[in-house]
RNA sequence: GGGGCGGUAGUUCAAUUGGUUAGAGCACUGGCCUGUCACGCCAGAAGUUGCGGGUUCGAGUCCCGUCCGCCCCGCCA
């Protein structure tokens, strides 16, 4: 019982003048009002100083007990995260007195009346612009993490930005509209999040994984321009930027081109990061299409601000005696290349833990690599498998020379492309090879509508996207062939958001779903309501989604979504402070029409 | 489902090869102190070493299992 030992005051009829960030040296003689919490507290006997803190910032107020015995004597009561209301004067401080580094180190407040508004169990940590506890116990304590500034400063910031794209938006003629949030159940793409209906006891709502189809209907009836900034929901494993539950800003209009969409994307991006956070990205976005990507890059999301890039090498090694590589590229692989120059300084000890690195964390085969010396020569477990014809044609192509370093993979081409191009970005980062652009912002654009997985066509972004005009032909007779209208829109390297422009046409939408593999009766089946609308009218259209979160992690150059948002879920989707999910009452499962498929067994709680 | 790192006081960490009563900083509690802002000084309290089992004369330390947090692969756009 924090305030037990205390006895407490009510705000009565007091009422804050300032918030304690805001109290400046033009308020000195003022008397004021300040609430908030007890940040620190340093009794000297006599005189008290307490640093009182709410979001605004942190002021010293000062006890005196000749000034005011009464509240002196309050304020030795005072800990750490009490909650009160103080009333005094602003004063000066004297010129040996003044605290440069507060922003409000100018002045204090002498203190006539103290309210201690309540009592506070001590803080786990402390609340301080560096964590300084780990990130467990931080989840545990949310509502004393919150507490801190950066935290503080990051949801203030996301705030900002909710407002700004509502005013970009609205200015640009878009309606803000909301769509259910309970939903029907869809078997693509992520899994569904489910909620068992009690009026139709048997059957599900599933909560939206974006609002696609919502958005594409919406366009039908006519609404031309929309937005929404929408809560999504997948049931997939979570990552340091990917939560269950995560916001959206959604978006969609008709009779429009690619260009027109991007224009609008670059718009939104460019005026919204300014206006949330003084940030100033640079115009025009560069397109990148995506067979260059992969080539240079490795990645469809690559980090352009880091100047490593990737060499193919699959030519050299097609008729090579080196059985490792040639046999990844008999089977379908490639082989490719990440050369460093002038890496001296990357060590034989480190060049072991990359490749035990890539092998046990990225499921690399191996790690082959060369090191040339000073006089040309090759330091390398693999060149003895090399000839000479292939050694000078990967010097050639890699530019390699004395002090380079070269990474190899040959393997499947996604694999291999994953592994090197987080070698480019952790090397690159290591070694200081960035060109010092602060902001990297770039579409991509090209991609293919198709790719094959599991010796099935299936959709590359989404079964809606439609195709490149001139490539329709091509739709049925060379599929892989097929571009998509599909973009992304990536900025330092994560994929902050996507979009395409959409098939209005039922006839074209029925030959990507036949080419996908579904019968004419599954088409009508699973998309048959879409299908219908499009037959009703439907407008060209297009649009694209933005992840929220992954904005604001990059304004505020947060790691991690969880300190984005205010009560993120853990690695296993737990809230530690609610305590969700949770067993609910076997009466709530009966009226539902479920029964739990394991006997319950006492679940510890921790 | 898989790989990796971690879990010792409220918190951040330490504890030799397996060896006495598991220590320290900060925080906390009590006392002193009228100009501090990392206040200072004195004293004190604080632990099922995540949990369960095993090996051993003896386990924080070794072994097995399990739970939890984080990073990554798979999964996910």
């Amino acid at each position: 019982m924090a305030n037990s030992s205390v006895d407490l005051d009510g705000l009565g009829a007091l009422r804050r003048t300032h918030a304690c960030g805001d109290v400046r040296a033009d308020a000195v003689g003022e008397e004021v009002v300040l609430c908030g919490w007890v940040h620190s507290s340093r009794d000297h006997g006599g005189v008290i100083f307490v640093d009182l803190r709410d979001r605004t910032g942190i002021v010293q107020v000062v006890f005196k007990p000749d000034t005011s015995p009464d509240a002196h004597g309050k304020g030795e009561l005072l800990r750490s995260e009490f909650v009160v209301a103080v009333r005094g004067r602003v004063d000066r401080r004297s010129d040996e007195t003044v605290n440069a580094a507060m922003p409000t180190g100018e002045i204090e407040v002498m203190v006539d009346e103290l309210r201690l508004l309540n009592a506070a169990t001590p803080p786990p940590f402390a609340i301080e612009e560096e964590a300084g506890a780990e990130e467990s116990v931080r989840l545990r304590h949310r509502l004393h993490d919150l507490r801190r500034p950066p935290l503080q400063s990051a949801l203030a910031i996301r705030h900002r930005l909710y407002q700004s794209v509502r005013a970009i938006l609205t200015e640009g003629g878009f309606l803000e509209i909301e769509t259910p949030t309970l939903g029907k159940a869809t078997p693509e793409g992520a899994r569904d999040y489910l909620v068992p209906s009690r009026l139709q006891p048997g059957e599900f709502y599933a909560l939206p994984q974006s609002p696609q189809i919502m958005k594409q209907l919406l366009m039908v009836a006519g609404f031309d321009r929309y937005f929404q900034i929408a809560r999504c929901f997948r049931d997939e494993d979570l990552r340091a930027d990917r939560q269950p539950e995560f916001t959206q800003i959604d978006l969609e209009m008709s009779f429009v081109g690619v260009d027109e969409v991007l224009e609008v994307l670059e718009e939104l991006l460019v005026r919204s990061f300014r206006e949330a956070a003084g940030v100033e990205l640079p115009r025009p976005f560069p397109r990148l299409c995506y067979d260059e990507a992969m080539a240079r890059y490795g990645s469809d999301k690559p980090d352009t601000r880091i100047q490593l890039e990737l060499v193919e090498l699959t030519e050299v090694f097609r008729e090579s005696e080196f059985r490792a590589f040639r046999g990844a590229v008999e089977s379908g692989g490639i082989v490719k290349c990440l050369p460093i120059h002038d890496a001296k300084e990357l060590s034989r000890g480190q060049i072991d833990k990359l490749e035990s690195f890539v092998r046990k964390e990225l499921g690399a085969k191996g790690l082959g690599w060369v090191r040339v010396t000073d006089d040309g020569g090759w330091q390398s477990p693999i060149a003895k498998f090399l000839s000479d014809d292939e050694r000078a044609r990967i010097s050639e192509a890699t530019s390699a020379r004395p002090g380079s370093v070269l990474f190899f993979q040959a393997d499947a081409a996604d694999r291999a492309n994953a592994i090197l191009t987080r070698l480019r970005t952790d090397l690159g980062e290591r070694l200081g090879r960035v060109d010092g652009r602060e902001w990297a912002p770039l579409f991509l654009v090209d991609f293919p509508l198709f790719v094959i997985e599991d010796g099935q066509f299936t959709y590359a972004h989404q079964p809606f996207v439609a195709p490149l005009d001139e490539d329709l032909p091509k739709l049925e007779s060379d599929p892989l062939a097929v571009r998509g209208t599909h973009y992304d829109v990536i900025l330092n390297g994560v994929e902050l958001g996507s979009g395409s422009l959409r098939n209005h046409r039922s006839d074209v939408q029925r030959r990507i779903l036949e080419v996908l593999g579904y019968s004419k009766e599954e088409a009508e089946d699973r998309f048959g309501f879409l299908l219908n609308a499009l037959d009703a009218g439907a407008p060209p259209h297009g649009g694209f989604a933005f992840g929220y979160d992954r904005m604001v992690m990059l304004l505020v150059g947060a790691d991690s979504l969880r300190d984005v948002v205010a009560f993120p879920k853990t690695q296993r989707g737990q809230d530690l402070l609610m305590g969700a999910p949770s067993r609910v009452e076997p009466g709530q499962l009966k009226e539902l029409g479920l029964r739990p498929a394991r006997k319950d067994e006492p679940r510890r709680d921790s």
